[in-house]
DNA sequence: ACTTGACCTAAACTTAACTTTAGGTATTAC
DNA sequence: GTAATACCTAAAGTTAAGTTTAGGTCAAGT
């Protein structure tokens, strides 16, 4: 396959699969006797991967260190195993993270709405938590000390 | 309170809280005749505010949106609102990505652990879904479709 | 009086991850 | 034979979210 078949087959920006190559994340792939670089599909998995870290949050100088190990064998087998550890405490983190902001936006969206049924916040602003359903009551005892008076 | 108060209790850096101004982010932030930065609870709160929608992904810009409607009154609830609620879609899309991203990874880590254990990958990579421990077995099926031959 | 430390501004710099541009080659379509 | 396409490179440009730098003010301590 040519650059821009994968590019369409994968939604990835020709110039981004390019800037792949040249930063060295795409090793080993080949060229015909043109220069026209020639994918196949573990070139395609190699991308695939690629996209996978970086939703992870990996950086693309690690994902290219970790492509590096992979092209010298066995003895970065720690390293690489290293690298996978560190990444998924990382993930479960972000995971975390985004799970306490989660909370934060459900009570968000729960008081707009109410704030929309009055036209303003007056009431909603000095409800309990008591007099919340419960799903919005326990997203606001997880946050609110980050509430602001303003809404 | 002053700015570097501020920072060190919510572990912001100065500069950061000075460019969060100067983007307008904290709107009312109070000076003394000095010309410094007074801070009370209020803009404490705002601050933390501002880092956990950080934290959410959403971009400054957008949260000055936000902190700008809040100052406009009842007339902004509506826009207020359905900025919560495409983020709160965006937040749920990106765990469901992180979590898709965690099974990756968590299948790599399984994989080093096994492959470390013999000195190379020969055997772990030869074995089948049903030879693999079912956590490890579930988080394959779900990406084994990304695994490269080189590991 | 003078030095120190915490604050101030404006403007230049940084980094990551691309994207765009400018100029060139090679294959196919008419 | 020439025009349109799809590819190529190197280099410059972009964007977000800060950080750093240079130069200045002000209050407190010695």
């Amino acid at each position: 396959m040519t650059i821009g078949e994968v590019a369409e087959r994968m939604n990835i920006s020709i110039s981004t699969i390019r800037f792949y190559d040249k930063e060295g994340l795409l090793l080993g792939l080949k060229r015909n006797k043109g220069g026209i670089r020639i994918f196949d599909q573990q070139d395609m998995e190699v991308l695939q991967l690629i996209e996978c870290l970086k939703k992870s949050g990996m950086q693309i100088k690690d994902i290219k260190q970790f492509i590096k190990w992979c092209s010298l064998g066995d003895q970065t087998l720690q390293l690489r195993k290293e690298m996978f550890d560190k990444q998924k405490a990382n993930i479960e983190q972000k995971i975390k993270e985004l799970e306490h902001a989660l909370s934060l936006i459900e009570y968000k969206c729960w008081y707009y709405q109410e704030a929309l049924k009055d036209g303003n916040e007056k009431r909603v602003k000095q409800l309990t938590p008591e007099q919340m359903p419960s799903v919005i009551q326990e997203a606001y005892q997880q946050t609110h000390h980050l509430f602001v008076d303003k809404g």
